[in-house]
DNA sequence: AAAGGATGCCGCTATTCTGCCACAGCTCTG
DNA sequence: CAGAGCTGTGGCAGAATAGCGGCATCCTTT
């Protein structure tokens, strides 16, 4: 679920489209001014910037140049209507797209994500996540506790990663099977309460349970 | 210099264009039809292709539909004035960008090297590239271990490269044979195993195993 | 408290996967 | 056309591991 920051004057109009993307599944938060917005970019390290060109005070440019001295956060830029030179300045100051004033929301979206899969693709999502104490790293299937890296068999790590991007969310074990086995969970099968016991002691995992046992319907991990 | 693959049917807009892009410094291959534009992709393997529409028999989105099952090649979509739709499917079938038709070349060429940009940075394509202690020079195919150049036949070129991009990173054996041999994997498949072998061998990889295996899934280079 | 169902986990083995030798085509060179 | 190098298949041994039998244990329900 990616967070966006939208920085735009309008109040009005950045509630709607804040609405609008929160419906679609993101994240959102709303500055109003250009200094805000680059407080708030530093803060929140949000995945992508919306950002109105048009603001009194600082503007979308200076706000752009002022970001990426620090971040290089995907940045979409709100122009005027028509605005050849706005959009053209934006990019070349390296804003990562632009949309026209008034826009259409799907198509807002729509762009978001076209940036969000080509920046994400190369960033976080090979990168790794935390799960609790415990960091997945998809990339080299490894699982690393307190900075001791887990040596786990390829189905142990299926069923750590599916539990982890679960975290503190019960997982029933037809879910486990199909995602972190690939076979259909079959009656009398104790496969899953067997990986999960060897995981356990590869975790170390004795008494603060990380994963827990929720009885008749699958495992969590503790968050 | 980067190589941009200009496909559209409108054979004097696209000179036009072509010369703009040769003007500005790149280097400009045409295509004329859909099924054209695929082949000079994957010969060319150009830097960004710019693809039209709106053109007869395979149009654009057909045409991106085929490019993206073999290259992640950046892609410019040139849509019909105003049609919101376009953009959105084209968009969310994976191109990078798209520019309302006739279009200005001066916006065409700034969001070439939008584009550009984004893409290069991850690949900086440049001459060579480290993968731990490997160097990879590309354009000599050559690999190079603690300053010794180590001779490396065709595929196993290959096969280290494809390891290599992905340093720290499982590549499945499906992602291998395709990438490396140009061909699926199938049943009882032992080349990738051989060629790893191999590599082993001519890399003296016996102990550290700079060459991992990832048992069920496929190797990984340790990074 | 007793019974029945669910889970934990030891030990074991069938299965699956990998390493690598040998060899048979193939392709490229000269 | 011969030789050299490359690729990929067959085969086998050895390693890794998934998952079952079985029993102890725990939880829930009655």
């Amino acid at each position: 679920m990616p967070t966006i920051l939208l920085v735009d004057d309008d109040r009005e109009l950045a509630a709607m489209l804040g609405e609008y993307l929160s419906s679609e599944g993101f994240t959102v938060a709303l500055a109003h001014d250009g200094k805000q917005g680059i407080e708030k970019a530093s803060e929140l390290s949000p995945d992508a910037l919306v950002l109105d060109v048009m603001m009194p005070e600082l503007d979308g440019f200076g706000v752009l140049q002022a970001l990426r001295k620090f971040s290089q956060v995907p940045v979409l830029m709100l122009t005027a209507k028509g605005d050849d030179i706005d959009r053209i300045i934006g990019l070349e100051m390296g804003a990562d797209d632009y949309l026209p004033k008034p826009c259409n929301p799907r198509e807002l979206v729509a762009r978001l994500k076209a940036i969000l899969r080509r920046t994400q693709h190369q960033n976080s999502s090979a990168t790794s996540f935390m799960a609790g104490d415990l960091e997945i790293l998809p990339a080299s299937r490894q699982a690393i506790l307190n900075n001791q890296p887990i040596s786990l068999t390829s189905s142990e790590y299926n069923l750590l990663e599916v539990l982890a991007r679960q975290v503190g969310h019960v997982v029933d074990k037809e879910t486990l099977s199909e995602q972190a086995l690939g076979k259909p969970l079959t009656a009398y099968d104790r496969s899953i309460d067997m990986h999960m016991s060897k995981l356990r002691q590869k975790l170390g995992d004795d008494e603060q349970r990380i994963i827990q046992t929720v009885r008749g319907v699958g495992y969590q991990l503790t968050g």
